[in-house]
RNA sequence: CGCGGAGUGGAGCAGUCUGGCAGCUCGUCGGGCUCAUAACCCGAAGGUCGUAGGUUCAAAUCCUGCCUCCGCAA
């Protein structure tokens, strides 16, 4: 079966790399325009294109979806099946009628929850205690089409979202290649999904960045552990800005106005007080110009007194 | 050459502007004290000051090249 793979970031190389491994016939794999990027602002291929080239398949790079060439390259292709993860394009209409088999995706999330660009950070901002991975038909409408598989997995307590979204990449691969393999038995069912629980997860921006210490630790802790690795919490402690990293309950509680430093212990961390006359440990950080590091070896360089 | 920050014993920092003894908070090791400790007291080890060159009687400090790490820019 002739396979077109669609995928742009880690999350999609790790799928087409299995692919590659599982010896399914990935005849060519189609990904955003090399994009320039970090400091240097240099030119950088996308993950998935520096797998498709140590494994010698063909690489398409359409500046646009609609103007035609995209579509002659699929048709060029005669594909079987395209499989699209995370290629950060919405398909045309055209382009998922050519395959006879389908146009497959596979989603971080279990659909209908979380349609849309963050469904993993999402989830861990949540506080979801569960999750997964799904594959499912492309239709039209984004991430609306019927769901094929899915897989569930719970969410670690202090798990961030770059942790989930490792783990959630892995069984992402496994789930694809198990639905194209039922795809090509002719076994894979087909469920619509219930339009009543549908949910959206817009992208992350870095205006929620800033802790809202008037939140309860655990929502506080969701945060910090959601917006890890981008666009990572902040807060001012003692008039200090900072980037949070890790965070530690404790049993303690105060009176002070949320947001207010309660200790600075060179041993421990930052206390700080939160809503409820809470307080939450602060134990992993970044200064500005600095690297990250704990709260602890922080204060031996900076010590904070109250 | 997109903008900016930083490299100093094992960790985190000060010292650099104004050149002149390698310093602080910890950790490690040894000893002491205590019913007890992530407590306290005494002592010790451990550093080519990122790297290469330059200026100087003298460079962590001033000048130049290079390397590495970090933030912004998605």
């Amino acid at each position: 079966m002739r396979i077109v793979f669609m995928g742009t970031p880690d999350f999609a190389a790790a799928s087409l790399k299995k692919l590659i491994d599982e010896g399914f016939d990935v005849v060519g794999v189609f990904t955003q325009p090399d994009k320039p990027k970090n400091r240097g602002m240099k030119l950088f291929a996308s993950p998935v294109k520096e797998i498709a080239l140590s494994a010698g398949i063909p690489v398409f790079q359409p500046e646009k979806m609609r103007d035609g060439t995209a579509l002659e390259m699929l048709k060029s292709l005669s594909p079987d099946l395209v499989v699209v993860v995370a290629y950060g394009r919405l398909i045309p209409d055209e382009l998922l009628a050519v395959p006879p088999k389908g146009t497959i995706n596979i989603h971080g999330s279990l659909l209908p929850k979380y349609r849309g660009a963050a469904p993993i950070q999402r989830a861990v901002l949540n506080g979801d205690k569960i999750t997964g991975v799904c594959s499912m038909y492309i239709a039209s409408e984004l991430d609306s089409g019927d769901i094929i598989y899915t897989t569930e997995t719970e969410i670690g307590e202090f798990e961030t979202s770059g942790q989930l979204f490792e783990r959630l990449r892995d069984m992402g691969a496994e789930l694809l290649c198990k639905t194209i393999r039922d795809i090509e038995l002719g076994t894979a069912p087909r469920t619509p999904q219930n339009a009543e629980l549908v949910t959206f997860a817009p992208p992350l921006t870095k205006e929620m960045s800033p802790i809202d210490w008037s939140k309860t630790p655990r929502e506080i802790v969701k945060h910090i552990c959601g917006l890890d690795p981008w666009p990572v919490a902040t807060a001012e402690l003692a008039g200090i800005p900072f980037r949070i990293f890790g965070a530690e309950y404790t049993r303690n509680k105060t009176d002070k106005p949320a947001g207010t430093v309660i200790s600075a212990d060179s041993k421990k961390g930052i206390e700080v007080a939160c809503g409820n006359g809470e307080t939450l440990l602060i134990t992993r950080l970044q200064a500005s110009g600095g690297k990250q590091m704990s709260a602890a070896d922080y204060l031996r360089g900076h010590p904070i007194s109250i």
